[in-house]
DNA sequence: TCCCCCCTAAACATAT
DNA sequence: GATATGTTTAGGGGGG
C-alpha cells in the first residue's frame, strides 16, 4: 500500500513538478513562436541575420558556456548520487520501494527524492516549506515570462514601425539599437531573476552550496551576456523555426522572422531553462541539413529541456533534503540529548538501517536485538507516519515483508537508536522488531513483581506501541498464543488471579544455538541483565569494550530505554557469551547489582525450572532501577485500565 | 531441501 | 450467553 500509493505520489509530485516547471518553460516559448508568425518584420529580420553572422563566434563561446554548464550539472546530479538520466526516462520503472532507496542513496532517483520528500521524510510544515520553494520559483519565472513577452511584443511593434516606415540604408542601424534595447532588455530580466533569487535566500527556501549553484538558472544568467544568451537562443530557434517550418502544420515561417520574432521568448526560455543551449551546440554545426536535424533537434530541446527542469528540480529537493535531514537530526538531538550519544548515527532510528550497519557489533552481540522482528503483517505497515525519518526506517525494517531477525538482524542497534525507537514506537503505528515472546517478557520483567495478567500484558503493549493499539483481537490472540506456547512464560495462579511470569532460563534455550549447552548461559543472563540497571563504570566499561553499544549507552544512559534495553538484553545474552562471558561473569556489577536489587519472586515458586531460575528473578530484579522508570509507563496503565 | 523460528488465524475449552 | 482467558492446531514466510 504504502510503496504504491508512495509511488503513486511521487510520480505524480514530479509530474506535477515537471509539468509546471516544464510547461512554464516550454509553453511560453511555443506561445511565442505561434505568436510571432504574425508579426515578423522582415527587415528587423535581415539584420538580425546579419548580427548573426558578426556574432557567430561570440555564439560558439556561448554554446560552449552552456555546455560546460550543462556537464557541470550532471557532474554534480551525479555527485549527489541522486540522478541517473536513463531512470528518469523510466518512471515508471522507478517504482522502487522507499525503504530500497533509502538503503541505496546513491541510485536514489529524483523521483525517488520526491516521494521519499513527499511522503515520508518530510513532516507537512517542511513539504510546505518546499512547496513554498517551489511555487516562488514559478513564479520567478512566470514574471520573466511575463517580462519577456512584454518585452517581445514591444519589440515586434517597434520592428513593425520600421517596416512600415520604409526600407531605410538606415536599418542596420536601428537593428543594431533594438539589439542594444533588447540587451538592456536582459539585462533588466537577470536582474528580476537575482532579485527573486535573492528573496527566496533571505527567506531560506533557497539554499545555494558554496561550489554549486542552487538553482541551474543562476549561473547561466550572471555567467553569460545577453549577447550570448540572444546568440544561443538563436540557434536554438532556427531549429525550432525549422522544424515548423518544415514539417509542421503551423503557419510557415521564415527562417529569419522566426529568429528575430521569436528571439525574445526564446532567450527567455535560455535564461531560465538552460538546456536549451545544448541544442544550440546540436544545431550551430549543422546549418545545411538544418531540416533534417533540426527536426530532431527540436526534440532534443524539448527532451533536454525538460531533463534540465527535472535537475532542478532534484538540485532543489535534494538541497531540501539536506535541509530536513539536518532538522531532524537537530530535533531528534533536542528530543534525546542526554540518551542519544554523539555517537547515535544519524541516520534515522531505523532499526533496520542501524542493524544494517555494523557487521561487527553483531558479532560483538548476536542476539542483541531481541527477537525476530516481528513480521509486519497486513495492518502493519505504518498506518501513521511517524517521524519522517522513521517512516523510512519503518519501511525497512518493518516492510510489508515479515523480516524476523536472525542473526544478521541481532545486530546491535545503537543506543540512539534504542532511545528514539521507543518514543517512536509509542507514538508511530510501526511494527516493533521484537518477537511477542520478547515483547511479552519485557512487559513482565518490566512491572515491579514481575508478574503480570493477561490484561496487564495488553496494556502494556497498547501503552508502549501505537502498532499494537490496532487489531488488538489479532495481537492479543498472538500474545495469549505465545504465552502458552513458550515455556518461557509460566502462568502462576496468585491471589489476583492467574499471572504470568518468566522463566529466563527457558526463555534462553529458545535460543541454543548461541546460549545453549553453556553453563555460563546463565551467569551471563545475570550479567546482561545487570547491565540494564543503573550500572556501574566497569561494567558499562566492559560493555563498551566487547562493542555491545545497546547496552553502554542506550539503556544505560536513558533510564526509559529500560524497558526495550531490558528486553534487548535478554536476547543480547547468548552474544554476550560468545563475545566477552568472562568480562561479564567477572565484571563487578554483578554482585552489586543483586545485592541491591534483591528478587522479588512473586508468592509462589513459579516451576521446578523457576528453582533454577531464581537468575531470573534476579536478573529481574536488578531492572528495578530501570522499572523506577519504566514504571511511569506500568503504574499508570498496567493495573487493568486501558481496554 | 530440511529444519527452525515466528506470525497469524482459528477452533476449542474453561472460567468469570 | 457473552466475554475473557488458555490451549492447541494448522498454514505460511523467512532464514540458516
Amino acid at each position: 500500500m504504502m510503496q504504491e500509493s508512495g509511488t503513486e505520489t511521487k510520480s505524480n509530485g514530479s509530474a506535477i513538478q515537471n509539468g509546471s516547471s516544464g510547461g512554464n518553460h516550454l509553453l511560453p516559448c511555443a506561445s511565442l513562436r505561434e505568436g510571432r508568425s504574425n508579426g515578423e518584420t522582415p527587415a528587423a529580420d535581415a539584420g538580425a541575420a546579419e548580427l548573426a553572422h558578426v556574432q557567430q563566434q561570440q555564439q560558439q563561446q556561448a554554446l560552449q558556456v552552456a555546455r560546460q554548464l550543462l556537464l557541470q550539472q550532471q557532474q554534480q546530479q551525479q555527485v549527489s548520487g541522486l540522478k541517473s538520466p536513463k531512470r528518469n526516462d523510466k518512471q515508471p520503472a522507478l517504482q522502487v520501494p522507499v525503504s530500497v532507496a533509502m538503503m541505496t542513496p546513491q541510485v536514489i532517483t529524483p523521483q525517488q527524492m520526491q516521494q521519499i520528500l513527499q511522503q515520508q521524510v518530510l513532516s507537512p510544515q517542511q513539504l510546505q516549506v518546499l512547496l513554498q520553494q517551489q511555487q516562488a520559483l514559478m513564479l520567478q519565472q512566470q514574471q520573466l515570462q511575463e517580462f519577456y513577452k512584454k518585452q517581445q511584443e514591444q519589440l515586434q511593434l517597434q520592428l513593425l514601425q520600421q517596416q512600415h516606415a520604409g526600407k531605410q540604408p538606415k536599418e542596420q542601424q536601428q537593428v543594431a539599437t533594438q539589439q542594444l534595447a533588447f540587451q538592456q532588455q536582459l539585462l533588466q530580466m537577470q536582474q528580476l531573476q537575482q532579485q527573486h533569487l535573492l528573496s527566496l535566500q533571505r527567506q531560506g527556501l533557497l539554499t545555494i552550496q558554496p561550489g554549486q549553484p542552487a538553482l541551474p538558472l543562476q549561473p547561466l544568467a550572471q555567467g553569460m551576456i545577453p549577447t550570448e544568451l540572444q546568440q544561443l537562443w538563436k540557434e536554438v530557434t532556427s531549429a525550432h523555426s525549422a522544424e515548423e517550418s518544415t514539417g509542421s502544420n503551423h503557419s510557415s515561417l521564415d527562417l529569419t522572422t522566426t529568429c528575430v520574432s521569436s528571439s525574445a521568448p526564446s532567450k527567455t526560455s535560455l535564461i531560465m531553462n538552460p538546456h536549451a543551449s545544448t541544442n544550440g551546440q546540436l544545431s550551430v554545426h549543422t546549418p545545411k541539413r538544418e531540416r533534417h536535424l533540426n527536426s530532431e533537434h527540436a526534440l532534443d530541446d524539448r527532451s533536454t529541456a525538460q531533463c534540465r527542469v527535472q535537475m532542478q528540480v532534484v538540485q532543489q529537493l535534494e538541497l531540501q533534503l539536506a535541509k530536513d535531514k539536518e532538522r531532524l537530526q537537530a530535533m531528534m538531538t533536542h528530543l534525546h540529548v542526554k540518551s542519544t550519544e554523539p555517537k547515535a548515527a544519524p541516520q534515522p532510528l531505523n532499526l533496520v538501517s542501524s542493524v544494517t550497519l555494523s557487521k561487527s557489533a553483531s558479532e560483538a552481540s548476536p542476539q542483541s536485538l531481541p527477537h525476530t522482528p516481528t513480521t509486519p503483517t497486513a495492518p502493519i505497515t505504518p498506518v501513521t507516519q511517524g517521524p519522517s525519518v522513521i517512516t523510512t526506517t519503518s519501511m525497512h525494517t518493518v516492510g510489508p515483508i515479515r523480516r524476523r531477525y536472525s542473526d544478521k538482524y541481532n545486530v546491535p542497534i545503537s543506543s540512539a537508536d534504542i532511545a528514539q525507537n521507543q518514543e517512536f514506537y509509542k507514538n508511530a503505528e510501526v511494527r516493533p522488531p521484537f518477537t511477542y515472546a520478547s515483547l511479552i517478557r519485557q512487559a513482565i520483567l518490566e512491572s515491579p513483581e514481575k508478574q503480570l495478567t493477561l490484561n496487564e500484558i495488553y496494556n502494556w503493549f497498547t501503552r508502549m506501541f501505537a502498532y499494537f493499539r490496532r487489531n488488538a483481537a489479532t495481537w492479543k490472540n498472538a500474545v495469549r498464543h505465545n504465552l502458552s506456547l513458550h515455556k518461557c512464560f509460566v502462568r502462576v495462579e496468585n491471589v489476583k488471579g492467574a499471572v504470568w511470569t518468566v522463566d529466563e532460563v527457558e526463555f534462553q534455550k529458545r535460543r541454543p544455538q548461541k546460549i545453549s549447552g553453556n553453563p555460563s548461559l546463565i551467569k551471563n543472563m545475570q550479567s546482561s541483565h545487570a547491565y540494564c540497571t543503573p550500572l556501574n563504570a566497569a561494567l558499562q566499561a566492559s560493555m563498551a569494550e566487547n562493542s555491545i553499544p545497546l547496552y553502554t549507552t542506550a539503556s544505560m544512559g536513558n533510564p526509559t530505554l529500560g524497558n526495550l534495553a531490558s528486553a534487548i538484553r535478554e536476547e543480547l545474552n547468548g552474544a554476550m557469551e560468545h563475545t566477552n562471558s568472562n568480562e561479564s561473569d567477572s565484571s563487578p556489577g554483578r554482585s552489586p547489582m543483586q545485592a541491591v536489587h534483591p528478587v522479588h519472586v512473586k508468592e509462589e515458586p513459579l516451576d521446578p525450572e523457576e528453582a533454577e531460575g531464581p537468575l531470573s528473578l534476579v536478573t529481574t530484579a536488578n531492572h528495578s532501577p530501570d522499572f523506577d522508570h519504566d514504571r511511569d509507563y506500568e503504574d499508570e496503565p498496567v493495573n487493568e485500565d486501558m481496554e
